[in-house]
DNA sequence: TCTGGGGTCCTAGGACCC
DNA sequence: TCTGGGGTCCTAGGACCC
């Protein structure tokens, strides 16, 4: 039995990068990638925070994740483009397409990274690290970006050496060279270790990745619990789990929230927030097939404080007006006064929802499922905006939040390795 | 640090049952 | 109610990922 072989592939500065290859295919002369540039939302209405960086953006110590307006004061020559998701995920097909080529077991684990399974493919090609050579080399040429590939045993090594040195890097970081590549990184890097966690971990002078795999097991689980056996283990480069298609992944939770232009300072509008990420939820639980048991409701104050609700509920449902009912009410016993900032809803506990349990309920709710059936296929032939509820008109609450992701096959990011 | 949005999993405490 | 222990379910919150 010949050993595992895996890749992890990961492209370099995704959204940046992406949003770089469209402007110059479409004949802008300025690469984004060679000037200081961020993708980040717009701060007058909320949502300013970078989502990708540019190396030269970097070097003015912009990190993801900070606010528009500190990264424009580090760099006020700074560009900021706004997110185009779904140029994102016409490039994260492609860039899976040709790793397709190169073995018939990929699974994608984000927007921009896939993992690829290697072993036995000896008889094809006899180095692998050739191989991620080329693949690199071929992303680049065809596609116009640049990936770093990660060559390992596993999916944990694969993924660290992936994240070595940026960008256009294959590195490999097979179980006798642990000490050498990964054990010399600060604790922050290995992969699950993170604030919170550093944190404690440094605070018992845990400060290296080598300093990790080298303590003693039992203390770890003593204080990390659970989480403390999975990264000791990660720190040892301990990790078996397969590279798996994701044909169908089996979905937890859907949920959709978010920060809202203004503070909600009354119980009419937050409803109507609700109403409008509840439509969105609703129309992709229906379009996933499942009904959800649990509904949830979160929230935000003006001054960061989070809290949320939820309701487990034993008719399993699936309409927008029975969950954005129970949203409405979860918020009610929740809210107590505060200007809101942010609001979330989200359902879990799914099942299928080809079953009768629904109609079996004091509630009879099929005949608004089938209103709703209805005003989906409306909105996948006209457009979400075809319908909506009167309640929106001049409130200056958007009629429906977030996408639904229609007839794109996207897989949703999965769980742990 | 004037700070997004989509997920997953784990833990702790209380209610309830036997 | 001077009172145990184990199990399960529910809820809230925290931690992590991209």
């Amino acid at each position: 039995m010949s050993k595992r072989i895996i890749f992890h592939i990961d492209a370099n500065s995704a959204y940046l990068s992406w949003e770089a290859v469209h402007r110059l295919q479409h004949g802008d002369p300025l690469d984004l990638r060679t000037v200081p540039s961020v993708i980040g939302g717009d701060p007058v209405t909320r949502h300013g925070i970078v989502l990708t960086k540019s190396i030269p953006a970097k070097k003015y110590n912009i990190e993801t994740g900070e606010s528009i307006l500190s990264a424009s004061a580090k760099c006020p020559e700074l560009i900021i483009v706004r997110p185009n998701y779904s140029l994102y995920m016409q490039c994260s097909k492609a860039f899976g397409d040709i790793l397709c080529e190169y073995s018939p077991l990929i699974e994608q684990y984000s927007i921009d990274e896939y993992f690829v399974d290697f072993s036995n493919m000896g008889r094809l090609y006899k180095d692998p690290v050739e191989v991620a050579y080329i693949i690199k080399d071929r992303i680049k040429n065809e596609l116009g970006f640049t990936v770093n590939v990660g060559v390992s045993t596993n999916k944990i090594l694969a993924k660290m050496a992936s994240e070595l040195k940026k960008p256009d890097m294959v590195h490999t970081i097979f179980p006798d060279e642990i000490p050498d590549k990964m054990w010399v990184l600060p604790i922050e890097e290995l992969f699950m270790v993170g604030r919170a966690t550093a944190k404690k971990l440094r605070s018992r002078s845990i400060n290296t990745i080598g300093d990790l795999a080298n303590y003693d097991p039992k203390l770890i689980k003593l204080f990390l619990k659970s989480h403390g056996t999975l990264v000791w283990n990660y720190a040892n480069g301990y990790e078996a789990s397969p590279v798996r298609e994701n044909r169908r992944p089996m979905i937890k939770g859907i949920g959709n929230s978010t920060t809202i232009s203004f503070d909600v300072e009354d119980r009419r509008t937050a409803h109507l927030v609700l109403l409008s990420l509840t439509e969105t939820v609703a129309t992709r639980l229906r379009q996933s097939g499942y009904c959800a048991r649990l509904v949830s409701v979160s929230l935000r104050t003006n001054e960061f404080y989070n809290c949320s609700h939820q309701r487990k509920i034993y008719s399993a449902i699936d309409c927008t007006n029975a969950i954005h009912e129970i949203a409405c009410e979860l918020f009610d016993e929740l809210w107590k006064g505060q200007p809101v900032r942010h609001l979330g809803v989200r359902v879990s506990e799914l099942c299928e929802n080809d079953f009768q349990q629904i109609a079996l309920f004091e509630k009879n709710y099929e005949k608004q499922r089938t209103v709703d059936r209805t005003v989906d296929s409306i909105r996948k032939r006209f457009g979400n905006g075809s319908v909506f509820r009167s309640s929106f008109l001049n409130s200056g609450v958007r009629f429906s939040s977030g996408g639904t992701m229609d007839d794109e096959e996207y897989p949703m990011m999965s769980s742990l390795l």
